[in-house]
RNA sequence: GGAGAAUUCGCCUAGUGGCCUAUGGCGCACGCUUGGAAAGCGUGUUGAGUGAAAGCUCUCGGGGGUUCGAAUCCCCCAUUCUCCGCCA
């Protein structure tokens, strides 16, 4: 939810930044116009509120005999208090759709337009260089015995798998390794539910355009989450933290779900775009004021990892239009795939300012002693994807794999990964 | 799955249709007192909407209903606890 104050004093803001996005400019004008009559009924509804008041007492004050006709006096304007309540609530109901319908206002110096105007910041590492054919993440996958595709297929269908022995490992230990840095930086570990009611949902913004991306379950009325930020987002909703002591910083470790819905077609191939996948995410409550500076940080702990990896990529300030609905900005860092010959999503990290604590209800106490909503970020620091730029990267013409130095030691020292050669995995 | 009990301000608690515009205590904050502290005394202490402000309105787990009037009566839902059943 955008801040109906900011609607009210600075609309041309907003205007600006649905532009930018590709969204509808006119909702400005839509919200503005359903504000201003949600508030004219408030005050209708108040008046006849404070009346109805006045009356009970005198009602309740009043000696026997004059009770009677005082009560089929206040009869009818119970009646006009109900109708105005009807129309305050009617009211508000259209400007939480037409506010709520308007994405977060975007950060000054974000790219407009759509997917393709992005703005690459750098790019890091150097591209790996191969004296061979380069195989591509299936084949090396199937020659070291790291998942199972056909076997996904056979027990759920496309886009599931199987991690089978040294995946398994290798997701384990990317994970921990990950999980040792969040600690490191002072996050708090989170093993995070992956069902999640209905509210918690809307409120994460995941309910508007993208609904049919999220798995539902009818019989429960509850949602599987594609991300741990859900339920990390919903942990302190309505709620008033105290961030004297600094912010909140967690780092949750959960499965995701995602449908995929709109994607059919698109990377069938292999474990890059899945149903489900496990994922560890940074998710920072912090005051307004400092949302900007803990996004380049979040953008570094992200960083750290890649390099560490010896992965090359490239951090992209995501263009308006590519944005959800709930980032005023959004860096993703993409890492070069060599069989692709291109750049592939592994990280994503958003800064969602206060919108979505808006609407979860999360704030802060300020110095004067009011309430503000905070503002909320989150970031990937590892996942199931990782091991695909991993795998290709580090390979050597005989199908095995070199493992990054920092992951030995989750993976029992292990420095080669090496083809089955017909043995089982 | 079945039965019962509960949910009031940070915590505990009073409350059985109008004097609830919600009691009292603890905690917390500020002040008085003190050489300083403790104790004591006093004041304040849910959140939100609206308004330039004074103020007004809403808020007793959430939603709906009955009533001129609901923390209080009725219905639905959520959560917690206890017991029974089933299962790991």
């Amino acid at each position: 939810m955008i801040d109906p104050v900011l609607l009210r004093e600075n609309p041309d803001l907003i205007r600006q930044s649905q532009a930018a996005r590709g969204d509808s400019v006119e909702l400005v004008d839509r919200a503005l116009a359903a504000d201003s009559e949600r508030r004219a009924a408030i005050g209708e509804y108040d008046n006849l509120r404070a009346s109805q008041n006045v009356f009970g007492k005198r009602v309740a004050a009043a000696p026997k005999d004059e009770k009677k006709a005082l009560v089929a006096e206040a009869q009818s304007l119970a009646a006009s208090v109900k109708e105005a309540n009807q129309r305050v609530q009617d009211a508000e109901l259209s400007f939480t759709e037409l506010a709520g319908a308007i994405a977060n206002p975007v950060l000054a110096g974000v790219p407009s337009g759509g997917e393709e105007n992005f703005i690459t910041l750098r790019e890091v590492g150097e591209r790996p260089t191969f004296d061979f054919e380069p195989r591509d993440h299936v084949e090396i996958g199937e020659l070291v015995g790291a998942f199972d595709l056909a076997r996904g297929a056979k027990v759920s269908g496309a886009r599931f798998y199987f991690l089978t022995g040294i995946g398994a490992r290798l997701e384990l230990a990317l994970m921990n390794y990950a999980l040792q840095k969040a600690l490191d930086a002072g996050f708090t570990p989170m093993i995070t539910p992956t069902l999640v009611r209905p509210e918690i949902m809307r409120g994460t913004g995941f309910l508007g355009e993208h609904a049919d991306e999220i798995y539902y379950l009818p019989a429960d009325d509850l949602y599987l989450t594609g991300t741990s930020e859900v339920a990390l987002a919903g942990f302190h909703s309505d709620e008033i933290l105290d961030l004297a002591d600094g912010p909140y910083r967690y780092a949750g470790w959960s499965t995701c779900y995602r449908r995929e819905a709109g994607s059919g077609g698109k990377d069938t191939r292999g474990i890059l775009r899945v149903h489900q996948f496990n994922k560890l995410e940074m998710f920072s409550y912090v005051l307004p004021e400092e949302a900007e500076a803990e996004h380049l940080r979040l953008l570094g702990y992200q960083e750290e990892l890649l390099t560490s990896l010896g992965l090359n990529y490239r951090v992209i300030d995501v263009a308006a239009g590519d944005l959800g609905s709930s980032a005023a900005r959004k860096y993703d860092i993409e890492a070069w795939v060599p069989t692709q010959g291109t750049f592939r999503e592994l990280t994503s990290t958003s800064n969602c300012t206060t919108y979505q604590a808006r609407r979860l209800d999360a704030r802060y106490r300020t110095e004067s002693g009011k309430t503000a909503p905070v503002a909320t970020l989150n970031g990937t620091l590892a996942t199931t994807r990782w091991i695909v730029a991993l795998l290709e990267t580090h390979q050597q013409a005989d199908g095995s794999v070199r493992v990054p130095e920092v992951l030995r030691p989750y993976l029992g020292g292990l420095e080669l990964i090496e083809p089955l050669n017909g043995r089982r995995p």
